[in-house]
DNA sequence: TTCATATGTCAGTGTTACCTGACACGTGAA
DNA sequence: TTCACGTGTCAGGTAACACTGACATATGAA
């Protein structure tokens, strides 16, 4: 499985770790998987923050999230690591290239919306 | 050697690869090392452009750069890659984020000299 | 009904990152 | 001297990212 993405994603995937909170929050969810407010704070910040993050996370592959109901009734949203596997080395970086579709002059970055 | 990064120097890490420039100019040097001008013409960016993600890649210990006499007596710089090894798991994020000083509250992003 | 706890999202703001044009300096060749 | 080519850096604009406060909605319990 590893070494799969390719330079579009692996350039995602770089960009949603290239951050202290979302390094942070995955190492949380390694520990154990848990719901937003939850996390938020164990991680002392914001659920908008933290939303975004997750998100970004998500749309990286990085972590997955799901709903569930809680035993009170409460519909929470659960996320947990999704699992990675990326060695990072001069070669597979050359080889990422290849497949690299942004920065040359079409996509500037990830589209959005 | 691998795995030796403290968490702020794999973020400065992660934070330098994530950017397709940046990921061909290191598939470019792993090619052949070459001075600024050179590159800049193959890569069809910009100098200025190239010195400033060249200081970045430096700064994260991607790549090495020296100064050598061309025959003609021309002072270039020329770079190559360091070479570098990070294998990417939640283990490792994990692990990574015990030695993580920035994005708590002290020091927003890596100090610039 | 009101309180506590969840989720989601938006508007507004401040900070960074990215990029370009221009300028300064140096050297060998014409 | 002028040209061609190299290095380095800065000012300034735009786009992207990070973050916060506030609002809307839903449910169980008091």
């Amino acid at each position: 499985m590893t070494d799969e993405r390719t330079g579009d994603q692996l350039l995602q995937m770089l960009n949603a770790l290239a951050n202290p909170h979302r390094l942070r929050i995955l190492a949380a969810l390694s520990a154990r998987q848990s719901y937003v407010s939850e996390l938020a704070r164990e991680l002392g910040i914001g659920r908008p923050l933290l939303h975004m993050h997750l998100q970004t996370l998500e749309r990286a592959g990085l972590v997955v999230g799901r709903h569930e109901i809680s035993e009170d009734g409460k519909a929470l949203r659960f996320y947990e690591v999704a699992g990675f596997d990326e060695h990072l080395t001069p070669e597979r970086v050359t080889e990422a290239t290849k497949t690299l579709s942004s920065g040359g002059e079409t996509t500037r970055k990830v589209n959005r919306r």
